[in-house]
DNA sequence: CTTTTGGTGTGAAATATGTCACATAATTCA
DNA sequence: TGAATTATGTGACATATTTCACACCAAAAG
């Protein structure tokens, strides 16, 4: 698919002109990262905007002994970076390919001028940086609130959301992602053992099951429960 | 003070003329809370913007067994409850007065014809949404990497900086707030009684003092070690 | 003034999670 | 294909923090 019409599909820009869409792709540069490849880390200066075409990216909070908290993955349409550019300020996470991953890339002044007088796009900003705020304190309400059996649940139900699908009506779920065990650790914010741990009872309670790096939901109604939702 | 001159005064509103200050102050509804009054619960529908005219509002996030944890306090000239303004969701926070306050609130209508065509004003709540956004991050940084005595040593910096006064020069900093120990653990996100202790050690070091609910920070620049700052 | 209430101080015991130290399996890559 | 790396599985043990149990104190309320 051509970019221009990719982000005619991308919510942000729907409200565009024909017109402003072309010079909007005109003005993207394309950007491909290989599984792992490190697109920004915490402290730089940030000084573009970036949406996702293919793959998934992991945003990282890294701590000064090397582990992680992971308060967001992005997906197909996502864009990610508009943080530094709003308030000037340096990154605030690392973002890290979790698989290879094609963005595009929109520089600062683009993205400011796309904003200018665009009153769509500034609800759509809006509301979405306060979705995130919204997702980012309900995380810390679950770091402080839950303990690890709970927190996967929850995490596990909401991947499931957002990255699973069924073959069959009724089977399992799975979830399309490639994820480590040390990926989910620092999504739920505990050590990779704990996780190990945690996912042998839910195996065990057949609430799900896993092959290689996959996650199958065998029965997400009693995962919900056990996520107290 | 006339609403109108105070106004004037805070950040968000800077760039109004005098015109639309006039009829912006006019729109404004006031608003007393005694001590501990709730001004709304997390899941209430939120129609209203809020800045502090005097006063400290606390934002908590409760948990179904009573605990607490509080990401924000929010002191003279801040404004919140504004995420549920721009994305309509519930509100995601309780907001409750920690000694009587005085604000000012705003229509959601109000609030969003003012931002329309205000630029400056739309620069204003996008770079003050990313500096909460990043506050939440760091604290869930912290929550996840750091023990309490860290915690505890960095809560406590930070509101030497941002409600702190020195009597004189290199003399102790006040902390010109009532603060239970119970609301520095919400803050810090563990229990009370971590915190009595905690608050011992800094006092057997004399690194802190405390008399009645008011702290002084005896040595600042010990306590930002204790902090890994 | 005395009673109630809310806050503080503190220790003993319980516990959830982390740390460490491996064995084993599965990928990657040369 | 084998070697090397990366991921998983698991138990024993350490420990930070919570929980629970109080006694104590100070401020508000009657």
């Amino acid at each position: 698919m051509k970019a221009e019409k990719f982000l005619k599909g991308v919510p942000l820009f729907h409200s565009l002109s024909a017109d402003d869409s072309e010079q909007l792709a005109a003005s993207m540069r394309h950007r491909s990262l290989k599984k792992g490849e490190v697109l920004f880390r915490k402290g730089d200066e940030g000084s573009s905007l970036y949406i996702v075409r293919s793959g998934i990216i992991k945003i990282v909070l890294p701590s000064k002994t090397g582990d992680e908290v992971s308060p967001a993955l992005l997906a197909e349409g996502d864009f990610f970076g508009e943080m530094a550019l709003l308030d000037g300020m340096p990154r605030s996470a690392d973002a890290v390919a979790l698989e290879p991953t094609e963005l595009y890339a929109l520089k600062r002044n683009d993205f400011l001028s796309f904003l200018t007088n665009n009153e769509q796009a500034i609800r759509a900003i809006f509301s979405f940086l306060s979705m995130r705020l919204r997702k980012t304190d309900d995380l810390l309400e679950d770091v402080c609130f839950l303990n690890i059996s709970t927190r996967l649940a929850r995490r596990l139900v909401e991947l499931a959301n957002d990255y699973g699908h069924r073959e069959e009506e009724d089977g399992p779920i799975q979830i399309d992602l490639r994820l480590t065990q040390s990926d989910l650790a620092s999504m739920v914010g505990v050590t990779r053992e704990s996780i190990n741990k945690e996912l042998r009872v839910l195996r065990e309670k057949s609430m799900v099951s896993t092959t290689g790096n996959m996650i199958q939901i065998l029965d997400v109604e009693r995962l919900k429960r056990r996520a107290h939702l």
